[in-house]
DNA sequence: GTCTATAAAGTGATAGAC
DNA sequence: GTCTATCACTTTATAGAC
């Protein structure tokens, strides 16, 4: 007579996620103004008066979705992120350089798999768009997982660049992460200009090579 | 009886270039989509249905934005551009690498200027867009100086790095522009890590000398 | 939780008078 | 060139049956 205890519980919650999905991929492949209930619950299978009951509103699914970004991202850097911690908790006594730029260069190509790798389109496409008018959603990736991100590499290249102001070690973190960045925010130039027809593994080589060099020279140590 | 020929021949280019600047404004501040042709011919104070006559369409008018947008840039970025050339015309035995940096610094702190400075907002974000999403406007963008910037750029860093494939040499100059473009492609990050409420021009002087001392530190000749 | 149906307010484009 | 008026269509949101 009555269904089944994991039906109940769990049809909605499947409705919910399927329609996550199919909303992070329109908002990013279309942005979001560009974006109709109508179309992505019809692309998602599901009705469409089902987003007002899940998400309340346009808005709602929105914001949602970068929860869900967030929590990915934040997942698979982890491993990454706990390395530069480690190595950051080595006291400066007892510092390796050898193993610091280790633990940076894991930390850079990580990122940069993250936002040009196969299938990075959809969040990439979202958090850029984030950046240029940032909304609520903008706080969710910021301490989800970019705050964290820009506090360790900061701190890192304070490390290995010797001697250096507080607000030095920021602007150079964030020209570290504009390295990397590029590859993402400028794309079309960057595919033009290489004549690439998209960042494959060959051209992501080439990249990580690239960075791991001016890496290394821009923290060269300052001469004794 | 006849209305003055200046008026003739005036009255109509006013119009265009009143709803161009609109739209430019309109575009950049709230995205392609999200833009209403009624709401921006009444911000303009000129009739919706001047906009069909003038441009066509929605996309004409789009279209035309950057054909401004192009060649503002271009005559602003002109000098810089011309100086670079006039530095790399001097064959590579008479080569001075004091004035090579400085070629090299009078492009970087032009393109900075642009994409971070004081009303770059309008032109920048649109350029972010066709970036993330290029149209046939991206290609206005390139053939119109984008192309060239990063030509020069990579000529001149092939000169001061020293031997280098050319292949590398157009990646490192696509990190040399990712040092400066994510200043505005990751804005929201980057006002948020170094608390600044926005780029100012004490702000844009601290960046000015990172990207400096970069620039050196990158292309150091390589050991003889 | 899921459905149908529809209200209320937008949208881009254009015909036709001046 | 500029105007008014309107067509044809899409949008988000929600009321109400099941």
């Amino acid at each position: 007579m009555t269904m089944p205890v994991s039906d109940r519980s769990t049809r909605g919650d499947l409705t919910r996620d399927t329609l996550l999905q199919a909303a992070m991929q329109a908002f990013a492949a279309e942005g979001y103004d560009k974006v109709s209930l109508r179309a992505l619950a019809a692309r998602a299978g599901v009705n469409q008066s089902l987003i007002g009951y899940h998400f309340g509103h346009k808005q709602g699914l929105y914001r949602a979705v970068f929860v869900e970004i967030a929590a990915r991202i934040r997942a698979r850097l982890d491993p990454e992120m706990a390395a530069v911690e480690a190595a950051l908790s080595e006291g400066e006594g007892a510092r390796d350089r050898a193993a610091d730029f280790d633990a940076l260069f894991r930390l850079t190509d990580g990122v940069l798999a993250l936002m040009t790798g196969p299938g990075s389109d959809a969040w990439a496409r979202l958090i850029m768009r984030e950046q240029q008018r940032p909304t609520e959603a903008f706080d969710i990736l910021y301490d989800g997982f970019m705050g964290r991100f820009l506090d360790l590499v900061e701190r890192l290249v304070a490390r290995l660049a010797g001697p250096i102001e507080p607000e030095a070690a920021r602007v150079l973190a964030l020209t570290v992460l504009g390295q990397i960045l590029v590859f993402r925010s400028a794309r079309a130039s960057v595919l033009r200009a290489m004549s690439w027809r998209d960042i494959d593994a060959a051209a992501m080589a080439t990249i990580r090579t690239a960075l791991h060099r001016n890496l290394q020279a821009l923290l060269a140590a300052a001469p004794p």
